[in-house]
Order: structure tokens, then C-alpha cells, then sequence
RNA sequence: GGCGGCAUAGCCAAGUGGUAAGGCAGAGGACUGCAAAUCCUUUAUCCCCCGGUUCGAAUCCGGGUGCCGCCUCCA
């Protein structure tokens, strides 16, 4: 089996063929610097963090470029509206963006370009662009012209005389045609600017893309993705300008992912009906929303609610309690043992294959998801009640999650201790993207507002243990039902009692 | 108006010709002093509706209904 993928030029699911086999060089547009990213965005972002896992656990070397757009539109009006320089804006959201993605467990790409740092690389296409005719220079302004490229459209599927009669494109009078994008735009008075051939201005939105792609991945490159609102016109013009400009293919392959939908309704900066990516980390694991992302197609529409969420974090939950167990295994001394044979433990010998299977299939992370917990429940059935004492099982088990581990991996979860997980806030999950150890947070004292200190709850755990010797079961209950109300849940097991913090 | 997508149990969600994964929630059983977790069993005679193709369709074709997206900044 090997790797399939979606490809939106096209429209169908076409086998993966990088240009250099075993190497993979792959563009995301990333976002514009002017505000908060919200879930759309992390949303997009989680789903090419695990596309570039997987292809790198299926062996690939990747090159991986995301950039930011940092001059726009958007960006000098909110500069205009807190007073700072523009390049002030951007660099407080950049830095924004670092820090909730980073808790997210995004992975930093290869190279993270920003527009500002390649106006030459800007100029120089689109000096090209002009010198061959595609396009032209009005005041200080240039324009691609989209009817010099007879293949516009074929990425969206759109047909030119469609667009025109649309009658929704902007009328300029500086314009050949009603179609035609800015490549370079004229700066006004007061606006930040940079010299080129045609007098100072700054460089178009489209046109970033393709001389930043081209710098970091060459003229041709393998994948370009993002969300499907990029399809058209911005993926379309890049098209269009990137093999206008050199005559041959830029990307092979177009990925987009889908929208975050608000009761049905995309979630966007322009409805107002979006949450924060930083208000939702502050209220949920990092780790729930990448389930949530996860259980669900990377093209489909995904809807969020606070009930999805929690059912996501159930579901973490229950992974989280196999790695629990192979950590109690480990700090056993358990040693990896050869797992059982037969029919109910399958499931697990052959998780890799299948993931992988489910993977290569257009990176179906919902089917992916599946087989886990099929192996899981595998897991379960070999998991010892005493680890210390079941040396085989705890062998079995551990070898057996060592097994799964690189495969929760490339889905990004299970990357925290089990014990920090059940035992941490949410604050202290991540910070600067390494995770703290269970010790190494109580040490800090990182014990969120409100809760119970850990020595506090084992002195009560002791209490109650003295209770269950001596039968007292009702003070054993009281102490139980005291623990509960504040937050934490004892499980009384063969080896002990454990607590965890419950949300 | 043009183009594209989706419709699977209470909820979420895989499944593109061979007779319905998985998760959450629920029910019964086992284990447990209690609880939690876990395991076992169970929960869609059926995949929006109507036709058609086929030995056989949730899956293919035609028609219909509903919802969504793009065509304007947008992940």
C-alpha cells in the first residue's frame, strides 16, 4: 500500500509521487499577522502538522515551509487603530502565533518566511512577469493579466466568462480586465513602502507565495496546502503568476483542508463567530483539540461545541490511561516482552499496518483513530492489575505500547506524561513546547488556582487507607466524597490507591 | 446564476460494489467493601427520498429534497 492523496487540482484522489523520490517539499500558506489565530487556523495548522509526521514516519525527508503574510491591508488599518508601526503589529502576533501553537505541539517548519524579507525576490518575479507580457505596470501599480493565462481556473474550476458574469468582481478603472489582481500596489502617502521599477509600493497578497515557495522549494515543489477559502482566487493566482512566470509546474500537488464550522456556519474573522485559539487553550487540553481535529477527515467540515470537545477529551482520556499503565509498567522494571498470540490480540500486533493504511489513504486520521483504539482495547485485556508483581503481563503491555506510541505520535497526542496529564492544569501542560515531568511541575508548585496540593492529597489517601484496615469504611467513604468535591478521584487498585485531578 | 461538497445509530465519525469500524453517551454482566477504570455482551435488518444498473449498492447511474462552501478579505 502506498500513499494516496486528494489533490484539489484535479479534484480526485491521485497516488503520491514526490518529484525526488524519498524527499518531500511541501508550502503551507500560513496566516496574516493582525489579530489572535482562532480555531479555523488551528484547525489547519494541526492538520499539515500531521500530514508532515506522517510523511516523515513513512520514511520521507520533508522540507516543510510555512510563512507569514506580515504587510496587508489589514495590518496597517490595525496599526492605524493602536497607533505602532505595522511591523510592530506583526511582530506581536507572530510571537502570539509561536506561543499558541507551540502549546498546540505544532511542529516549527524548515523555514517560516515572511513577505517583508523577500521584496527582492517580489520584485524580481514580477519584473519577469511583465518583461514576458503577463503583466503590466499602471501608476506605480502592476497587474497580472489573467486572460494571458489560458489555464486560469484550473484549479478551482472555475471558467473565466463564469467570474465575469458574476459581476462580483471589484470595478477598477486601472484595470485591463475586471479579473486581473495586483502583483504590486502603489503606496499612499503615509503607508510603508519599498522601491522598486515602478516607484515605491508594496507587494500584492498572491505574489508572496509564489517567490517565497519558489526561494525556499524551487520553481516545482510537491504539496501546496491550505484552507479550502484559498482555493480561489488566492491558490488560483499563484498558479497562474508562479508557471506564467517560469513555464513549468509549480506545485503537484494542492491540499486543503476544511472549515471549522460554528453550528453549521464557517467560523471566520468576517462572521465575528469565532473563538480563539488562546480561549480554548485556556479552557481545554492542547492535546483534546488535536483529538477533536484527528477524529474527523482533514477535508470535512468539523463542527465545534463544547460537547464535541468533551467528548474528545473522554476519548483522550482513555488513551491516556494505556500510557498511564505502560508508565506504571516501566517504573515496575518491567522489560519489553514478545506480545500474546491470537485472535484478541491482532488488533495490536497489527496497529502499525494499519495505520499506516488508513494513512496512506488521503491521511484518514478518523480510521487511523479507529484501529488505535482497537489496539487498545487489546491492550486492556493484557494491562496487570499489579505490574510488580505480573512481571509477563507487564512485559507484554509495555512492549505493546511501544508499539503504538510512535503511531499516537504522528497524530501529535499522548506527548505529555500520563501522569502530568491526569495531574496537571491546564497551564502547565506546555510551556514554550516542552512538557514538564510530573516531579519536575510539582516541584514548581505549578498547581492550578483552587485545587488541592499533592501533599495534602496523600496525607488524606494515607488517612484513608488507616479507615480501610480497620474496616471503617463510612470515615473511608467520607474522605473519598471530601476528595471528590475537591476535584480529585482516588482509584483503589491492587497495587495501591492513585488519584487523579477530574475537570 | 456558475462551480464544488455533504446527508451513516441519541451525539461524533470511518466505510466508493460483497452484506454497517471506532469514540462518546446508554443498558446488562464480570471485577470491586464503595467508587473509578477495565473486560464481556448489547444499542442502525440498515446508511435523506424515489427510480435504475448489478447475482449483489451506504457505496455506481438518473431524478428529487435538505444543508454547507467558493465565486469579495478569509485556514
Amino acid at each position: 500500500m502506498s500513499l494516496s492523496v486528494f489533490n484539489t487540482l484535479g479534484n480526485r484522489k491521485e497516488p503520491f509521487v514526490p518529484i525526488v523520490p524519498g524527499k518531500v517539499r511541501m508550502y503551507v500558506c500560513g496566516v496574516t499577522v493582525y489579530d489572535l489565530c482562532h480555531i479555523g487556523h488551528a484547525r489547519a495548522n494541526v492538520s499539515f502538522d500531521i500530514i508532515v509526521r506522517y510523511l516523515r514516519y513513512a520514511g520521507y525527508e520533508v522540507r516543510y515551509v510555512r510563512n507569514f503574510t506580515d504587510i496587508d491591508d489589514k495590518i496597517l488599518r490595525r496599526a492605524n487603530q493602536e497607533g505602532i508601526p505595522f511591523d510592530a503589529v506583526t511582530k506581536k502576533y507572530i510571537e502570539a502565533f509561536h506561543a499558541d501553537f507551540d502549546r498546540l505541539g505544532l511542529l516549527r517548519p524548515e523555514a517560516e518566511p515572511k513577505a517583508t524579507e523577500h521584496i527582492r525576490e517580489i520584485v524580481t518575479l514580477t519584473e519577469r512577469l511583465v518583461r514576458a507580457g503577463k503583466a503590466y505596470a499602471v501608476n506605480g501599480d502592476v497587474y497580472y493579466s489573467v486572460k494571458s493565462f489560458p489555464e486560469y481556473g484550473k484549479l478551482s474550476g472555475k471558467h473565466v466568462e463564469d467570474l465575469l458574469s458574476g459581476a462580483r468582481v471589484d470595478v477598477d478603472e486601472r484595470k485591463e480586465d475586471p479579473l486581473d489582481f495586483a502583483l504590486w500596489k502603489a503606496s499612499r502617502p503615509g503607508e510603508p513602502s519599498w522601491d522598486s521599477p515602478w516607484g515605491p509600493g508594496r507587494p500584492g497578497w498572491h505574489i508572496e507565495c509564489s517567490a517565497m515557495s519558489m526561494k525556499h522549494l524551487g520553481e516545482t515543489f510537491d504539496i501546496h496546502g491550505g484552507g479550502k477559502d484559498l482555493v480561489f482566487p488566492h491558490h488560483e493566482n499563484e498558479i497562474a503568476q508562479s508557471e506564467a512566470a517560469t513555464g513549468r509546474p509549480f506545485a503537484r500537488y494542492w491540499l486543503h483542508n476544511g472549515f471549522v464550522n460554528i453550528n453549521n456556519e464557517k467560523m471566520s474573522k468576517s462572521l465575528g463567530n469565532f473563538f480563539t485559539l488562546r480561549d480554548v487553550l485556556g479552557r481545554v487540553k492542547p492535546e483534546a483539540l488535536r483529538f477533536f481535529f484527528a477524529s474527523s477527515h482533514y477535508r470535512s467540515p468539523i463542527d465545534y461545541s463544547e460537547q464535541s470537545l468533551a467528548e474528545a477529551k473522554a476519548g483522550l482520556d482513555r488513551l491516556y490511561r494505556v500510557k498511564e499503565k505502560a508508565e506504571s509498567c516501566r517504573a515496575a522494571g518491567a522489560i519489553p516482552a514478545p506480545l500474546p498470540e491470537g485472535e484478541g490480540y491482532s488488533p495490536l500486533a497489527e496497529a502499525p499496518g494499519r495505520f499506516a493504511e488508513a494513512m496512506d489513504d488521503d491521511f484518514n486520521t478518523a480510521a487511523a483513530l479507529g484501529h488505535l483504539f482497537d489496539a487498545v482495547r487489546a491492550m486492556n485485556r493484557i494491562a496487570p492489575s499489579d505490574p510488580a508483581s505480573e512481571r509477563e503481563r507487564a512485559g507484554q503491555f509495555l512492549a505493546g505500547y511501544d508499539l503504538l506510541d510512535p503511531l499516537f505520535a504522528v497524530l501529535g497526542l499522548l506527548r505529555t506524561g500520563a501522569t502530568e496529564y491526569f495531574r496537571g492544569g491546564l497551564d502547565s501542560a506546555h510551556a514554550g513546547g516542552v512538557p514538564f515531568t510530573g516531579s519536575l511541575a510539582s516541584e514548581l508548585e505549578l498547581v492550578p488556582a483552587g485545587r488541592l496540593p499533592e501533599g495534602e492529597i496523600l496525607r488524606r489517601i494515607e488517612a484513608r487507607k488507616a479507615a480501610r484496615a480497620r474496616k471503617d469504611y463510612a470515615e473511608a467513604d467520607r474522605i473519598r466524597k471530601e476528595l471528590e468535591t475537591a476535584a480529585v478521584l482516588l482509584e483503589d487498585g491492587k497495587a495501591g490507591t492513585t488519584w487523579k485531578y477530574r475537570e
